[in-house]
DNA sequence: AAAGCGTGGGT
DNA sequence: TACCCAAGCTT
């Protein structure tokens, strides 16, 4: 046992958050569920989709039983699209190839669509009890100041980081899967990436950054994703448009959607390309 | 391996 | 007001 584990364990004990997809009731779907809805989405956001995602659809075949313009419609404005979809093909594999259960075993877990490295350890360790090395950006942060002494991780994972996470992994499962959601719970509510609140970190006293008199950040500059004018912003217009009607959309409502017409055309192209869209006639479109 | 992919709340 | 940034994945 490390040190590091006691504070965090207890200090969970205390502090965690009552999620909807955690604890006994929550079915391996809904912790999946969850995990493609919180890539890169706040937990707030979340909450509202994710229930009514798991009322309409209980089980994967549910969901894998629809079109995928009704994943990406149920989506909503949680953003990145891409995810709904991928959240329908791993459910039609689940459902056509595990018995419409979530697969436990983290090998069958990455082998679906739209599942990487931290949620295939996510699921096997949420909904399972397994024991896997799950590094995302909380733990990354923690990790990152705690032990190397720096304010943020680098943008790649590495492999030092990697072996640290290892080595700092409870023996047994379940310590195991409840250390890894408490290291993610400190890095989410405590050592946050701006204004940490140091002074409620069970770890203050162990800690490399603190220890160091908090130096700042000296690594590459953190890239800042651009937005104005994207084709992110436009394909997001272009899909909201689609989502906000029952129907086929004509070319002339898309047209008033984004001004530029190039532009337009690009970005409404890829999402077909994407399977985000459909064309439903010569001048109109609709969500698949 | 670096870029592309949405959205909205917080500061 | 402009950034910053949030349980990543894919190509």
């Amino acid at each position: 046992m490390s040190e590091l584990h006691e504070p965090v364990l207890q200090w969970y004990d205390d502090h965690a958050r009552e999620l909807p997809w955690r604890g006994a009731g929550a079915s391996a779907w809904s912790v999946m569920v969850s995990e493609f809805m919180l890539q890169q989405t706040p937990v707030a956001r979340v909450l509202p989709v994710h229930e009514a995602w798991l009322r309409r659809w209980p089980t994967p075949a549910d969901l894998a039983a629809e079109p995928t313009g009704e994943a990406v419609r149920a989506w909503g404005r949680l953003g990145y699209p891409r995810r709904a979809l991928r959240l329908h093909a791993a459910a039609t594999v689940i459902a056509e190839q595990h018995g419409n259960q979530v697969p436990s075993a983290y090998a069958d877990l990455l082998a679906l669509p739209g599942v990487g490295d931290y949620t295939a350890a996510a699921i096997a360790s949420f909904a399972y009890g397994r024991r896997h090395v799950v590094l995302d950006t909380n733990v990354r942060r923690v990790f990152a100041r705690a032990v190397q002494g720096v304010e943020f991780p680098s943008a790649a994972v590495t492999r030092a980081e990697r072996e640290v996470a290892t080595g700092l992994l409870p023996d047994d499962d379940a310590t195991a899967a409840t250390w890894a959601v408490a290291v993610m719970e400190l890095g989410a509510l405590v050592c946050t990436a701006s204004n940490p609140r140091c002074g409620d970190c069970p770890l203050a006293e162990l800690c490399a950054w603190r220890a160091a008199g908090h130096p700042a950040y000296d690594g590459p500059a953190r890239k800042v994703q651009t937005w104005a004018g994207t084709d992110r912003q436009c394909r997001g217009r272009l899909l909201a448009a689609l989502r906000d009607s029952d129907g086929p959309v004509h070319r002339s409502t898309l047209d008033l959607a984004w001004a530029d017409e190039t532009q337009r055309t690009r970005c409404l192209a890829s999402l077909v390309e994407d399977r985000l869209v459909v064309a439903a006639g010569p001048d109109a479109y609709a969500l698949p």
